[in-house]
DNA sequence: TATTGTTATACTCTATAACTATA
DNA sequence: TATAGTTATAGAGTATAACAATA
């Protein structure tokens, strides 16, 4: 660990990366950025209120709503009333939205493989799995 | 490599940790982020012209100047006239400059031996390793 | 005329502050 | 009065275009 540069810069390096590459996958798909995090954010389930979900995706929540109007416009997500308290909006995938969401994602794990192919399978494994370690702990 | 984040997301995630975590770090020594990077790319030896610098560091030329206005006030580095093409300036880093940027790399390398101390040695080896190829990749 | 560095302008992204509707 | 969502405004960060000096 003596020659080598800040981790900071190279997971900046790597990030600006990621990202080129998969907008065109999103493109394709006539996703932004932001639609896509979006949208996985919403897969493990509804969100309760849009503050949250903007909480989940780090986001401000003034900055989701051009976000969502996109998504509900493209029928890929609704927004409803919550009658236990209707100044609560529930956000919810549709069908569409899921399955679009899923094929995003497919997409993406193939370009994400074709990155990683250069390194050995049992490094390549250690890797996958600190980085998910050290993200979570953040 | 089943159900796991887009390295993409986990990337952008520790991007954004690490540089909460060197911003303190700068702060103490007077730095801001920029200066940081533009210091760091010097010290391999000064850069022949600003619009070579500026690639090297991924900005705009045009963002490089107050940066470098502020390291000059500072008297971190100089900017010199090129004798065989007085068009370009010369940047070179001054001694207060290098020891500038060195003090504040090993801030950031105590602050992430912290942020690793969890990663048991070997994975942590290989996962440093496996950044560093991958970054210089792309 | 072309190029380096600089300055000025416009544009995008983000954050803060007012507005509405419900409670 | 307080809160969720929305809209409007302001600020920071970035990119593009014009300018001055040198080749």
């Amino acid at each position: 660990m003596t020659q080598r540069h800040d981790l900071g810069a190279s997971f900046a390096r790597l990030t600006r990366a990621m990202v080129a590459a998969e907008e065109p996958i999103l493109r394709a798909h006539g996703l932004e950025m932001w639609d896509y995090v979006v949208l996985g954010a919403l897969e493990s389930g509804a969100a309760p209120t849009q503050a949250e979900l903007a909480a989940a995706v780090r986001r401000d929540k003034t900055r989701l709503i051009p976000i969502l109007d996109r998504l509900e416009a493209g029928l890929l997500v609704t927004r409803t009333a919550d009658p236990a308290d209707r100044r609560n909006r529930v956000v919810s995938l549709t069908e569409a939205g899921r399955s679009l969401v899923a094929a995003c994602r497919e997409g993406i794990r193939e370009m994400e493989a074709e990155f990683l192919r250069s390194v050995p399978a049992e490094r390549r494994r250690i890797f996958v799995s600190v980085l998910e370690e050290l993200a979570a702990s953040v």
